[in-house]
DNA sequence: CATTATCCGTACTCTCGGGTACGCTGTCAA
DNA sequence: TTGACAGCGTACCCGAGAGTACGGATAATG
């Protein structure tokens, strides 16, 4: 509501840049990302066109600043998670399985995602940025895993993508195209359900 | 090439029809939904735009015809995968699942998925016409399955979603935001240890 | 305090695509 | 045979939104 003008300070820039994201986050979320007009977001964020268009180049490289301001939000939730537990590797994975379904059916994420679908540029970040940087987390967590003799996962890749499909199912997908997200209940157990497959499907053989 | 002219007998019309589809689809495909326009259907099909008007009521409606008769083709797919094996269910679900990825990484599924994603309303429209009628088929086998002894899954619509979970994984999505499809023999593969550890997960428990 | 780089607000241009109107032509039905 | 309809081609309208230009205000900076 204060109407800044004038030159801005370092710290300042940095905060009102934020702002001018997190307001395109908003919209994203409120109205989709084509409808979303440049001339909404410079108003929400009480900014001007001329300083988006100064800032971030144009519409796409606003969006790419966006996805990778929340891929670094959710890598560091992944690397987060993956310490809970106390080295109890099922709780940190629990952890981990509630929290990917967390985001992956979240508002932002969805708005996102959807962006994504419509610009190949677009989805390159989103893949590069979120998906393979959080699969590298979870794969050499589970490479340890498999080197401390507590699974049997020779290839963590693949590893990584079986308790994937078991957590995420189909759900992200649907909730993409409209489905009602699940609850926290419903994320719980299915995080809870996934892990305990996940465990005994990699279980170490008995050598 | 030939100019059609004139009013069209119910039988060409309805070819007529079909090759409108087919063109829209191709451009989806070559350009994506957003980029592709009316006129560029019309000229391909060799219609004009006013035909395309009148027969679809405009480009949503004839997207929304699109996508159903894609999702009549997949249901009889996923209806004809269902009776292979001669009653070998481990064969059947094998057959049904290297058709899901086949299909869902296929880039007609791929161009009108990423279209559903800017549509709430077309987006309803396939989730509802493909993804619901297929599971649909699929639970109803499940349950037979389960019914005849042959797995232990009481809920069948969860049994649904872990079987889709381990065959699809993040394959979709991943090619969705722009990955490689899988190859027939990465497909094939995929199927084959999904369905392995699907049978694994609900072994019948003896009684 | 003067200066200057910002930044807001607004108004503007320009392109593009959805949707419509219309005349011409060829084919089917009476 | 002949009307009348259906469908092609083309030209057109219009709204919308991306991106730009500019004047005026203001706060950091020396």
């Amino acid at each position: 509501m204060t109407p800044r003008r004038g030159r801005l300070p370092a710290a300042e820039r940095e905060r009102r840049r934020r702002d001018i994201l997190r307001a395109a986050r908003e919209l994203y979320v409120e109205h989709g990302y084509g409808a979303t007009t440049m001339a909404m977001i410079a108003r929400r964020a009480g900014a001007s066109k001329e300083t988006l268009y100064a800032w971030f180049g144009d519409k796409e490289g606003l969006t790419r600043e966006l996805i990778e301001w929340g891929a670094d939000e959710s890598a560091s939730a992944v690397a987060a998670a993956l310490d809970q537990g106390d080295g109890d590797p099922v709780a940190a994975l629990t952890a981990y399985a509630d929290g990917l379904l967390t985001l992956l059916t979240g508002p932002p994420s969805v708005a996102l995602n959807r962006a994504a679908m419509a610009s190949p540029a677009l989805a390159r970040v989103l893949r590069e940025a979120g998906r393979q940087r959080a699969g590298r987390l979870v794969s050499g967590y589970l490479g340890r895993l498999h080197r401390a003799g507590v699974i049997d996962a020779p290839d963590a890749e693949a590893a990584f993508g079986l308790l994937y499909g078991l957590v995420v199912q189909d759900t992200q997908i649907g909730v993409l195209l409209g489905a009602p997200a699940p609850s926290a209940r419903d994320r719980a157990a299915r995080a809870r359900a996934a892990v305990e497959r996940f465990m005994r499907l990699v279980a170490a053989r008995p050598s």
